[in-house]
DNA sequence: CGACGTGTTGATTCCTGTCAATACTCGTGG
DNA sequence: CCACGAGTATTGACAGGAATCAACACGTCG
């Protein structure tokens, strides 16, 4: 049995004041995992730090972004609104994620954080021209909008197919998932905390909280899962939930 | 009032025996576009065209790819299928759009020519060795892919949280937008062919193929659309259809 | 003509949204 | 100390929209 991180405070143990980039959490991961050390001296010069609380919104939608940055801890959301306030959350960040489009000026999304967050800036002019001498970083980024897309396609046949039941269970596989890279061999159950609440969950799979908070519960009464207050899930076998999320089993955690 | 070519037969008018790039209808706006006339000629060097029909699979799931390719002419679709059969289309293939992802040996989707289909191809390796030596090439591959993102986060909102009339007024919306790239100054109506048929639609959308129909003969009941046979539509005025589709109106067309 | 692919329409079911009441946790302040 | 409110979560009753099952229309092609 694994045991995973929580997500909600005690994760941002990455102090601001720890500038070096060989540090760095993410380091291997991010925009710049590709960069030599001259490379990286000079993406020391221009980044700075900043820190998000939980709630709070980082970039508002149509804002001008004049940065461009790295999610070192914490979890954010790029969420889309209608008119009439129906939202759906289109990007979940989780460290080593990049945010910002490098030639466009806005942002057409909110970007909120929903945890405590650093983020890893650099000011969107020196980046883009930095880019365009650095090879390495434009493929770093090129593989990882790559990445981005593959998700994105993922999510939408989880939008566009899956039944409530189904999209609860391919969300926590997700988040189980990506919490578990530093997994070590093949095991079957798993510990992770939530990263959202019932409502961005509900946002994120195009729920209402209602609905979420159903399935929740009946997963958690057909013994797929069990919780440990509202937040921390156990998954006592992965494969069913696996099943459950009506993905190919012999993917996933198990290969 | 602008009128565009149909999608089914008459527009493979591009010949495969043209094989000159100067003279090809995407040279400016597929991944070669920022090539100069030596980059060009590489390319040239190195490419072939692919013909393949209506109905046709180019590429199924899981199998390896040889090559990548853009679309010279005609419509495909990237799909997605579950073991139990549910089907989500997760990428729509115009004119110039990118196949296949560098640094990756099998596709992850089924992709299928919905009409007559014209490809220029290029063997993956000597396509990669290229990109490696050809910013220009890397750089319209990213840029054309941050694109293709946000079309799937706009996407992930229509099957995430709009209703099946909004979704089909919206679907029509993106059809006639990316038609229009020609259209010449502001209008209100618009004529287009329906590139898929009711069931690809449906796959698109996330819906049935009967609820596809029961709504577009309901817009067209609203006299939102016109029908001419099954494929063509006429939309008196586009700013109703926008509204149709909950987006915000000031966007879009009437720019 | 009959088979097939495509599209339309109707009857019915059921999953999820909507509206509403209640519980729990955590601060704040009387 | 407890009352109070805000934010979060759970659960119930009910309604509605889309899926499902089914019949039928239309055009093409053998």
């Amino acid at each position: 049995m694994i045991q995973i991180n929580g997500h909600r405070k005690m994760q941002n143990a990455y102090n601001v004041a720890t500038q070096e980039c060989a540090d760095c959490p993410i380091r291997h991961r991010a925009v710049c995992a590709r960069c030599e050390e001259d490379e990286l001296a000079q993406l020391e010069e221009i980044k700075f730090y900043r820190n998000y609380e939980a709630g709070q919104t980082v970039i508002w939608s149509g804002d001008k972004m004049d940065f461009v940055a790295s999610v070192v801890s914490g979890v954010a959301t790029l969420t889309q609104t209608m008119e009439d306030g129906r939202r759906q959350m289109v990007g979940l960040l989780l460290p080593s994620d990049f945010v910002g489009r490098p030639g466009r000026e806005g942002s057409p999304y909110d970007v909120v954080a929903r945890t405590d967050l650093v983020m890893c800036c650099f000011r969107k002019r020196p980046f883009e021209d930095m880019m365009n001498r650095t090879p390495h970083i434009a493929q770093r980024l090129l593989q990882m909008t790559l990445d981005e897309l593959d998700a994105a396609r993922e999510w939408m046949l989880i939008l566009g197919r899956k039944t409530a039941r189904e999209k609860i269970a391919s969300f926590m596989s997700i988040i189980a998932r990506r919490d578990a890279v530093l997994s070590t061999g093949r095991m079957t159950s798993c510990t992770f905390d939530l990263p959202l609440t019932r409502e961005a969950m509900a946002d994120y799979l195009g729920l209402t909280l209602e609905t979420v908070s159903r399935q929740v519960s009946a997963l958690k009464r057909d013994d797929v899962i069990r919780l440990e207050g509202k937040r921390r899930v156990v998954v006592p076998d992965m494969g069913v939930l696996l099943e459950e999320a009506g993905d190919d089993c012999d993917g996933g955690l198990l290969v």
